[in-house]
DNA sequence: AATGAATGAGGTTTCATTCAT
DNA sequence: CATGAATGAAACCTCATTCAT
């Protein structure tokens, strides 16, 4: 029993092909969250990090598919490829591993909405290409990491304090659209604060309704018109 | 932290002698329910009749403040002011009570929708009228109960089978949509199916935005417009 | 796997049959201690307080004979004859076992502790005498329940808090200690504070030589005047 | 919280290819120390002392601060300023590291009394003097390392079997005390056995009540007079 | 029926120890 | 020799569920 002579034989650390986004410092200026649910180390190897990656891919499939609570930590070691005491030299707890899937994801949303509403700020970019551009970035986040999305979206409530981190993000969101529905001269007029308000909720189903609709295969340029079209009729003159 | 709520996957066996009645038929025709997730017995006497009522209330106010994972049945049974033991009475084990709670959501928002399909699938309501009715009744819905409404809403993931059922009704609905689409003349071109899928997503998002979104008191009437703005906006020729 | 049908034949709760002493209230008029060590749940049902006695008795006995850090809540249980379940229904973790028993032995040397000082006070009582009745009353306490003794002696350094409580005690009683010699015109003349203080040191030493020292059988009695010896004289003008 | 320290309850075999060099024998003629707890290795090189050194020193510091069980190898190690990996290249286990603090101390301890008893069973040397000589010898050991001491009294219970060792090395000194007192003429008369059975452990607590007492700083020339009166006062015919 | 003490499988987490680099 | 990431057995603790009263 000193040491089990056959070892597993090296799982090989799940999927290392896929090309894994490298998250950004998330936008508020350092994480906000309190140390039960920051991460417990930062991997200074390249094999630690390595480790700390496929972690977290296999927490967001298993959360995905089995849920948050149904989904145990052995069961994310194992997927991953590594032990569980590997798991917690990096995550303090459970909660944790999900929190920072919800950084990843927070981070990812962050630059494609930024980066869309400088365009439409801009008023000679026109409204419907502005919101196309916008459901079509948040529609490949989705699909570059289906599960990620998923895990975050659906499990987030799971976990004590991130709706309010999600909540913080949402008001910033809202307000960004607010400036942007105030300074097009295409948008209607209204209560900007509350168009502003639906507008996002609308977006945010309408991009989830595109990645995990039923399209059917083939039609998924249909679908993103018709997202569109909800979008800009809503917000045209 | 979180404990796996179904432990033995199939003891089912409870109780073997006790004829089991069958759950109440839900609207679709027939419980969609298997039944380790029905109730245990229909509550003859009016006073097993409230603690029935107590316990799910109970459940839903828990589930909608803490999640499910994090709600004990002993958290449900103390808050409704009766013992575990009777929880059990009543309830063949915890998923089953969040499942009443998705049935008795089921059977109103179904009230709602099949009332309001047979208002709007009639060309000569007017489209906004209809729209707007719809929304409203199902605003009123979250509004009477908006415990059970989230926690319906955000915790059926946690239990295994009850997506499934949600899915079931979801297509549903987008039929009937689809009918309704097809309907009336007032309606834009394009193709149905895909708007009734959108249209449906929209709907939800709205109410829920009407329910729980900023709506600072006193312009739930603007809401309500805007809300109404969006579905019509998308619908109209 | 439903449930185990072959149960453990009901251990019958641990040598039912010695009287356990009845802890009386604490002298500092309610547990000081912080949440995190103290009991869970007062036992409501004689049923409850049957199994709490048995979870302590068994807690000191395993304490004494392993030290705290290699005895498991599991083995406490098992020896005790219930689950751990249970012992966690009435204790909020392991500390809060040893912190029960300290509170149980403090009790019980406070009673003692108080009388004595009570008799030695009047100077009417013999030096020897009131020396000789302390030292018998805590080797009696240390023989009714050693298990109890020697597990708090030797393991309250392993529970963070509990090292000050048990400093506030000893203050208090040196405190006494010095009012007695004060009052005594048969005390040598000195320091009080320093030889109340070294005074407690010695009894206790000496206390615990009683109970655990090398005592032959048959010479208890000697070895008790050997113990009033070293007090006395220390004292004696 | 805290875990069991004796995981594998004998593997023993660890590197069995590498030859185990004896440890340095202790005063008691060769080590009482099975080879489990024995060093791993000498250290030759003085970088090597160094790092043994500091083990030893973080070692006692934490156990006295924390205690045995709330203690990791890892805290062991960061503490020292080295890895982990290079605790275990000095000492084949954690107990190991207590065992070598209880080894010097017991070494330094020894030294102190076999002085002092040499110097006590000669007559012409005043009983006074030589007790206070003893006593004072003691304080100083502790006051050199207060850490070592505290963490070796209060910790021996933790580790299996060092309490034996310790107690045979009593054995061994109470031996010692008794022909001492054998061979005073200025002792009293009584039985020599108990005498010197309850003078070591008088002695004992004096020297801790000495190192570790409300010793208010300037009256410690007090403090130790008042040590050496318990203990001759004891004696003296 | 109701109660609530008891149960124990199983999940979370720790940490002594190993070993690839 | 040193490092520190990785390991995994085992401890702590929870809570869905049962059952004696």
């Amino acid at each position: 029993m000193t040491r089990n002579p056959s070892r597993k034989p090296a799982p090989v650390v799940a999927s290392p092909s896929r090309p894994r986004r490298r998250a950004r410092v998330s936008l508020a200026g350092g994480t906000l969250l309190p140390p039960r649910l920051a991460p417990r180390k930062r991997p200074a190897q390249s094999r630690a990090r390595t480790t700390v990656d496929a972690l977290l891919q296999s927490g967001a499939e298993l959360f995905a598919l089995r849920g948050y609570a149904r989904t145990t930590t052995n069961d994310i070691a194992e997927r991953a490829g590594v032990s569980v005491g590997s798991l917690y030299q990096y995550f303090p707890n459970k909660d944790a591993i999900l929190t920072a899937l919800l950084e990843r994801h927070l981070d990812a949303v962050n630059t494609v909405i930024e980066s869309s509403l400088r365009e439409l700020i801009d008023p000679s970019v026109g409204l419907r290409d502005g919101i196309r551009r916008l459901l079509r970035r948040l529609q490949v986040l989705h699909e570059e990491d289906p599960q990620l999305t998923r895990a975050v979206e659906e499990q987030v409530g799971q976990v004590p304090r991130l709706p309010k981190a999600f909540a913080d993000r949402e008001r910033q969101y809202i307000e960004g659209l607010e400036r942007m529905l105030e300074a097009r001269p295409d948008v209607r007029a209204g209560d900007r604060r509350l168009m502003a308000s639906l507008l996002f909720h609308v977006a945010e189903t309408a991009t989830s309704w595109l990645a995990h609709g039923p399209t059917v295969r083939g039609e998924s340029g249909a679908a993103l018109e018709e997202a569109t079209e909800v979008v800009c009729r809503y917000l045209e003159a």
